[in-house]
DNA sequence: CGGCATTGTAAA
DNA sequence: TTTACAATGCCG
């Protein structure tokens, strides 16, 4: 009895309480930490989305990110838990899903957004320069909306995907891991400031060319389409369905 | 020098 | 493709 009563309070934990999260499958593996939640893949060893509420009041905290390292999620066992080793030597930079940034507000949660189940081998062109903007272009807009319901995370286009690490790891006596590596990322942003209330996606490819959010946005139908994923669904239907469909870049800023 | 991580290379 | 091993390098 008290595990049912668990089982629906997480249910409306998840359903009512969090809208920055998608719709999850039966078989999702769900990892929830402090400043965020995600869905860990154990084929592509990277999460298929992470998704965060941001606040103004968020911002306002001042941990650093100095001496938060990355590091292996401790709630995945060992045996699928991808560490930096994995991106060593692999010409990717570890890109934030849910970036340090916006965990500024509570030490654990600055610390848990180094764990490696919130990352993804990124181009380093893309995550220090394009991705970057975007984050910061969040924070920017956080101060004017309140609240964002933010989830973002990796494309996967094409039939065959490179792929870093794998190699057996000698020291540590750990089989190698084999991380694949996005062809893109996607963002969806959602404020629900009463009036007002707006969507956006993004969309950016892995490799080093020039992509200012300008040329990224689109409506997060579009990235409903290209992720399979369905966002924002706990919205009322026709309000997400007008929100979801059109976007419009230029009234947010 | 001792201990441990990293990396080139090759065997299974 | 995965594992084993040896040489190298780093830090005390």
């Amino acid at each position: 009895m008290y595990f049912l009563l668990k089982i629906i309070f997480f249910a409306f934990s998840l359903g009512v309480m969090a809208q920055e999260l998608p719709a999850i499958s039966d078989d999702a593996y769900v990892i929830r930490h402090t400043g965020f939640t995600l869905s860990y893949n154990l084929k592509t060893y990277c999460p298929d989305w992470v998704a965060w509420k941001l606040t103004k009041e968020h911002l306002k905290g001042n941990v650093s990110r100095k001496n938060n390292d990355f590091q292996g999620d401790p709630v995945v066992d060992v045996s699928n838990r991808v560490t930096p080793y994995e991106y060593k030597k692999s010409g990717y930079d570890r890109g934030h899903m849910c970036p340090a940034g916006d965990n500024k507000w509570s030490s654990r949660a600055m610390m848990e957004c180094f764990y490696m189940t919130n990352m993804c081998p990124q181009v380093a062109v893309l995550n220090q320069r394009w991705w970057s903007n975007l984050e910061n272009a969040c924070r920017r807009w956080v101060q004017k909306e309140d609240t964002l319901y933010i989830c973002c995370g990796p494309i996967y286009q094409g039939e065959t995907f490179k792929t870093i690490g794998g190699r057996y790891n000698y020291s540590q006596k750990r089989k190698g891991i084999k991380v694949f590596v996005p062809t893109g990322f996607y963002k969806v942003v959602l404020s629900l400031k009463k009036g007002k209330e707006k969507a956006i996606g993004f969309i950016y490819n892995n490799d080093d060319s020039r992509q200012p959010m300008s040329e990224c946005c689109t409506s997060v139908d579009d990235v409903e389409k290209i992720t399979g994923l369905d966002f924002f669904s706990s919205l009322e239907d026709t309000l997400e369905e007008r929100l979801e469909s059109q976007y419009d870049f230029s009234a947010w800023k």
